[in-house]
DNA sequence: CATCAGGCGAGAC
DNA sequence: GTCTCGCCTGAT
């Protein structure tokens, strides 16, 4: 077990913010994570969080994917003092953190979110990984799925796509799943491309648009200037900041407020 | 019953 | 380039 002091980190917050669709609570301060073919759980109190794991997998693994080594209090002390609004969101969720999740699962997951809620979105991936996901289970005896391969969902007709709820984007996950299988797009190489690159050739897959490229830039390959703007993001532009978000003061970590933004304005 | 959820592609202009 | 429209499904 691993105890980590809890500043700037909430597991709770990273949650209920939306960016990780597989962290969920299980009991009253106890979480489960899916991610990277591997199951994780933790507790979280108020002053710190216990991990359920060994400290060299803590090391190689979920230190990188939490993003341990950035200093999130750096960023929040550079919001401007003026700006009473964005004090107010990055005090509120001042324990988010942006992870470092799976490129392919981002993809799929943000085309799943588009006219969506949360909830649904969870019973959809959800839905997804224990259908096509590779079964896995721990020492302890938890039974958990991977998220499923391109190969996997390029094979999935289109018809069983729909029974999985997935409404209309159950085009768009075919499509885009047999581009990225038949290797139209080589996801290693994306991961080092620049910002704008590596948007550009995500927009080229049936499906996504603007808004799930920069989720997809932003949540997987931690693009921190990628900024996605949704509907409510639009709303909170337009109400708060007439004159324009001031994006060059925040050059390097606008992503970050982004998710203060968003998780502000979704619980208030 | 209507409306809306973290949009997107296609077609019109 | 910008605008409008239709789209699966479940919750309210």
């Amino acid at each position: 077990m691993i105890n980590i002091e809890k500043q700037y980190f909430s597991l709770k917050q990273i949650s209920e913010s939306g960016q990780c669709f597989r962290l969920e609570q299980l009991g009253n301060e106890r979480y489960g994570l899916t991610a990277l073919g591997r199951y994780l759980e933790a507790q979280e109190n108020q002053e710190e969080i216990s991990f359920f794991c060994s400290r060299e997998e803590f090391e190689s693994v979920w230190k990188d994917y939490f993003d341990l080594g950035r200093d999130y209090g750096k960023i929040i002390a550079c919001v401007e003092e003026e700006d009473d609004y964005l004090r107010k969101a990055v005090c509120y969720g001042s324990g988010i953190r942006i992870l470092k999740q799976d490129l392919w699962e981002m993809i799929i997951s943000f085309i799943i979110s588009q006219q969506n809620n949360i909830k649904r979105i969870r019973k959809c991936i959800d839905y997804l990984c224990r259908k096509y996901g590779e079964e896995k289970r721990t020492e302890e005896g938890k039974i958990y799925y991977t998220f499923p391969s391109p190969e996997k969902l390029a094979n999935v007709p289109l018809e069983d796509l729909y029974a999985c709820n997935l409404g209309y984007r159950s085009r768009y996950i075919q499509k885009t799943a047999r581009s990225v299988a038949e290797g139209e797009l080589d996801l290693r190489i994306v991961q080092s491309m620049e910002y704008d690159v590596a948007k550009s050739e995500l927009l080229k897959l049936y499906g996504i648009g603007e808004k799930v490229a920069d989720c997809i830039c932003l949540f997987a390959l931690h693009q921190l200037d990628a900024f996605p703007r949704d509907t409510h993001i639009n709303k909170v532009l337009e109400r708060q900041y007439t004159e324009g978000f001031p994006f060059e003061k925040y050059r390097g970590f606008a992503g970050v407020l982004q998710q203060y933004i968003f998780y502000y304005d979704l619980k208030n």
